[in-house]
DNA sequence: AAAAATAGCAAGCAAGCGCTTGGTATTTTA
DNA sequence: TAAAATACCAAGCGCTTGCTTGCTATTTTT
C-alpha cells in the first residue's frame, strides 16, 4: 500500500495539469504584469510576483536569469500581442476615416481592458530597462509605430486631420497612452463609448 | 592665533551664505525631483538624494520625516508654481483661442522648461504617494484643473472644439502631459514652435 | 555672554532586497 | 526501466535600504 496519506502527489496547479501544460512561465508573466502595473516595476519585489502565483521566492529565477528579464517578457508580451492586433486592422479594407476609429478602438482596447497590464507596464517603466532590453524590443516597438505613422500620415494627406503628421501622431497616441493613467474600468464610459468620442474629437469631418 | 588650518569653519554652502539663507531644504527638494524625474521615485535613493547636495545619508531626514514626505515636497513645489502661472494666463483678457494657445504654452513650459522636474515627478509617480499625502495635494491640484475645465467649456460651446468638453479636455491635457515622455529640450523642435503645432492641430478655426 | 535653537556629521541597525545553492519530486526521453 | 531533464522547494547569503541615535559645530535669541 502506498502512502499516499504522506507523500501527496506533487501538483503543479490547482487543476492538476502536468508539468508542460501548466506553463507557470506564462502565470509568472501575468502577474508581473498586474503588479507592476499596480505598483510599478521597482516597487514590486520578486517575492510579490512569486507569492501572486504560489511560488517561493527564488523559484521564479528559474524560469527568468532576474528581475529585468521579467519585465522585458511583459512588454515583449504586450508589443507583440499589440503589433498583432494592429497589423490585423491595418490589413482591413476600409474608408481611411473608418479605419482611423478602429485603430483608436484597439488602441484603447490594448491599453485599458481587463488583464491587459502588459503595454500600460511599458508606458510607465520603459525607463527602467536597461539598454540591451531596449534594444531586444526597439524592433517591435517602430513596427507599431510604422502603422501610425502610415494612417496618420494619409489622414492629414486627405484633410482630416489638421497640422503636420508628426504633431497630429504625437497628440493622438499621447492622448490615447495617456488614458492609461486615468481610466477606472466600470466608471461611467465603456471603451467603446471614450474610442467614438475621442475619434471624433480628432476627426475634421461633418 | 586661532587654529583655523585645522579647524575650519563651517560652511553651510559653497558660496559661504549662512545657515537661513543657504535653504538646503530647497537644495534637497530639486535634487530629489531631478533624480526621481530621471530614474523614478522608487528606484532612487535616499542616498543618492544627499549625495546630490553633498550631505550625509541620514542628514536628509533631518528636514523630511520620512522618504514619501520627500516626493510630497517635490510635487507641491510643482503645483505651487504651477498654478500660480496658470491661473496668471487664465486672469489676461485675451480673445479665448490666443487664451488656449496661452495655456497650451505655460503648460508645456511647466512640463519641459529645463530644471521644471516636479510636474513630471507628479504625473510619473502619484500613484507611489500614500493616501494621507495625496489629499495634502488634491485641493491644488483640482484648482489646476478647474482653469482647464473653465477654458475648454467655453472653446467647446465658441465652436473651437470639438466634442463634448470632458473628451476635449482628457484629450489635449493627455497629449500635453505625455510630451514630458518624449520631448528632448535641444531635440528639433523647441517648445514653443511645439505649442504653436499642437495648439494648432486641436484648434478648430481657418 | 549664556542659553536655546538650528543644521548638520558619523556610525550603524533592522528589515528587506535580488539572487544563489543544494537538494528533491515529477516528467520526459532513451 | 534507467537516465536525463524539468520544475520546483528550503534555506540563506551578501548587500542595500530607509531611518535612528548620540554628538558637535554654528547661529540666533535672551
Amino acid at each position: 500500500m502506498p502512502k499516499a496519506a504522506t507523500t501527496s502527489v506533487k501538483r503543479y496547479s490547482r487543476k492538476g495539469l502536468t508539468m508542460a501544460e501548466a506553463n507557470r512561465r506564462d502565470d509568472l508573466v501575468r502577474a508581473a504584469a498586474r503588479l507592476f502595473r499596480e505598483k510599478g516595476y521597482a516597487a514590486t519585489t520578486t517575492r510579490d510576483i512569486a507569492d501572486a502565483v504560489g511560488m517561493q521566492s527564488g523559484s521564479a529565477f528559474y524560469h527568468f536569469a532576474n528581475k529585468q528579464e521579467l519585465l522585458a517578457a511583459v512588454m515583449e508580451e504586450g508589443l507583440t500581442n499589440g503589433l498583432a492586433r494592429t497589423s490585423e486592422v491595418m490589413a482591413r479594407e476600409l474608408p481611411i476615416a473608418d479605419k482611423f476609429r478602429a485603430m483608436v478602438r484597439t488602441h484603447l482596447g490594448i491599453l485599458l481592458e481587463t488583464g491587459n497590464d502588459f503595454i500600460p507596464v511599458m508606458l510607465h517603466d520603459w525607463e527602467q530597462l536597461g539598454p540591451d532590453y531596449k534594444a531586444r524590443l526597439i524592433t517591435t516597438k517602430d513596427g507599431y509605430d510604422a502603422h501610425w505613422h502610415k494612417l496618420i500620415t494619409e489622414l492629414v494627406r486627405a484633410g482630416l486631420l489638421a497640422g503636420d503628421a508628426k504633431t497630429a501622431r504625437l497628440s493622438i497616441l499621447g492622448a490615447l497612452n495617456f488614458s492609461a493613467t486615468w481610466f477606472k474600468p466600470g466608471g461611467g464610459v465603456s471603451i467603446d463609448t471614450l474610442a467614438r468620442r475621442m475619434a471624433a474629437f480628432f476627426l475634421r469631418e461633418s
